[in-house]
RNA sequence: GUGAGCGUAGCUCAGUUGGUAGAGCCCCGGAUUGUGAUUCCGGUUGUCGUGGGUUCGAGCCCCAUCGUUCACCCCA
């Protein structure tokens, strides 16, 4: 026998079993971004590996070491995408999308990052994001954070946390950033092998470190907060203002830093602690200089993603409170005759009801097996055609949920039924 | 990239100091000729992840490799 081929270490397949979940939070999700009139965009899997090196920075984790790039056949470098905002921009930019208008757009599919895969974490992981240009102003932030409460709320979700926080612009980071340098450089002693690196990379997460012999030095360490500008207070203090009218509960946390370089400004995170150490299931914020740097004019730009294969995890623990979507009906056909005109009665009832979800036994079998099919397929109904139906032009009608009678119904009569039932 | 654990039937797992494999679920069939999900009876399940090595003999010991899980790092 051939030796059996695996699929690659961190990418995983949707099992059918699985799908009906997927569905699931793929239709609610859309349900919501369509009711906040955005709209989808798709972009290619690949793009030209220099999108990515010039937007999330090169010195990050993500280009730096988690890339799957490679060269085609004419030797150009292309890069299969980490994250799906840098695809977005390029797109807006390539089609005027973005110039002097604004913009509400999401996408959704499969990136790629080539990590050590654990539990919420794979080199292959679906995304769906969500993002807005030409916004400058901090309402649009707030309807980022009320859009994605929303789908908790829908997906019947609860205990996410919401986290906020604000990055500054570039040059107040950059400014602060250089302030903390210095200062924890002047500390150098305390500090411990990981600071150390994160010193040149990125310094801001030293204040995230949970060494409990630095918590003095990051107790003592310059605050953000006092190298914000006014406007950029303000853009904050709105929002906060804008989540405390909307009744959003959330908390301040200073030491919310994102990964991206692009990031300024609000940041959010919205965190669970069902997952162990991958908590955060949507992320963003606002990113007003990506564009004007890959090329663009000038334009404020917010968004957030949410990694799909963790919110699947949190629903699955619920599986059993929703209604996820089965067959209406099993055809159960007995005999030679019924097996023949079954499948043309099938074929008739999915014209007359389009959206009737109706499984055609195939393959014979008796009652038994094929009522047993019924069952598992977790149809409402089995529809039974034997000969004796067939003889008097009717078909059994057997409710497999609940307790109440099977009917004999006229074969012109069983689009009512359902047209009635679904 | 670093560390630790785990790969035995489709699934969940047991397998005693090394002596050529078992349970439950699932699946299939049956319990007075045409009715599932409950009950009873019977049956099929396997290169014990892969490749080497040690041994008279390896599911068990050793090495490698692939996969997987969890954590660090990082991130959705």
């Amino acid at each position: 026998m051939a030796k059996n081929i695996q699929a690659i270490r961190g990418m995983h397949d949707v099992r059918p079993e699985q799908s009906p979940l997927w569905h699931f939070l793929e239709d609610r999700v859309r349900q919501v971004l369509d009711g906040y009139g955005y709209r989808e965009i798709r972009t290619p899997i690949l793009e030209t590996t220099d999108l990515f090196k010039r937007s999330i920075g090169e010195v990050t984790d993500i280009v730096e070491k988690e890339m799957y790039t490679f060269e085609d056949r004419n030797g150009d470098s292309l890069t299969l995408r980490p994250e799906g905002t840098a695809s977005c921009v390029r797109a807006g930019i390539e089609h005027g999308l973005l110039y002097n208008q604004v913009q509400r757009i999401w996408y959704r599919g499969p990136m790629f990052r080539h990590e050590r895969p654990q539990k919420g974490r794979y080199r292959q992981f679906h995304q769906i994001g969500a993002e807005a240009y030409g916004l400058a102003g901090p309402d649009i932030d707030l309807e980022m954070i009320l859009l994605s409460r929303r789908f908790w709320q829908l997906l019947g979700l609860d205990g996410v946390e919401l986290q906020i926080n604000t990055l500054g612009t570039s040059e107040e980071r950059k400014a602060y950033r250089e302030v903390l340098v210095e200062y924890l450089s002047a500390h150098k002693e305390v500090l411990d092998e990981d600071s150390l690196r994160r010193l040149d990379s990125n310094p801001l997460r030293i204040l995230d470190s949970k060494n409990p012999n630095m918590k003095q030095l990051i107790a003592e360490a310059p605050s953000l907060m006092d190298y914000l500008g006014e406007e950029s207070r303000e853009h904050f203090d709105i929002l906060c203002s804008g989540l405390d009218d909307a009744g959003v509960e959330y908390v301040v946390n200073p030491r919310l830093v994102r990964g991206l370089d692009y990031y300024a400004r609000t940041v959010f995170e919205w965190v669970t602690d069902r997952l162990g150490a991958q908590g955060t299931v949507c992320a963003g914020g606002r990113y007003d200089g990506l564009v004007e740097q890959l090329g663009g004019k000038p334009t404020p730009a917010i968004g957030f993603a949410m990694g799909v294969e963790r919110l699947i995890a949190l629903l699955e623990e619920e599986q059993d409170k929703l209604e996820l979507k089965q067959a209406d009906a099993y055809l159960v056909l007995m005999g030679e005759a019924a097996q023949r005109q079954g499948m043309l009665l099938a074929e008739k009832l999915r014209d007359q009801v389009p959206r009737l979800q109706l499984i055609t036994n195939c393959g014979g079998g008796s009652f038994k097996s094929q009522f047993k099919k019924a069952d598992r397929s977790g149809a409402r109904f089995a529809l039974v055609l034997g000969e004796d139906e067939l003889s008097r032009g009717v078909v059994g009608v057997k409710p497999l949920r609940d307790n109440t009678e099977q009917q004999q119904l006229p074969i012109d009569q069983l689009a009512d039924f359902f047209n009635r039932e679904l």
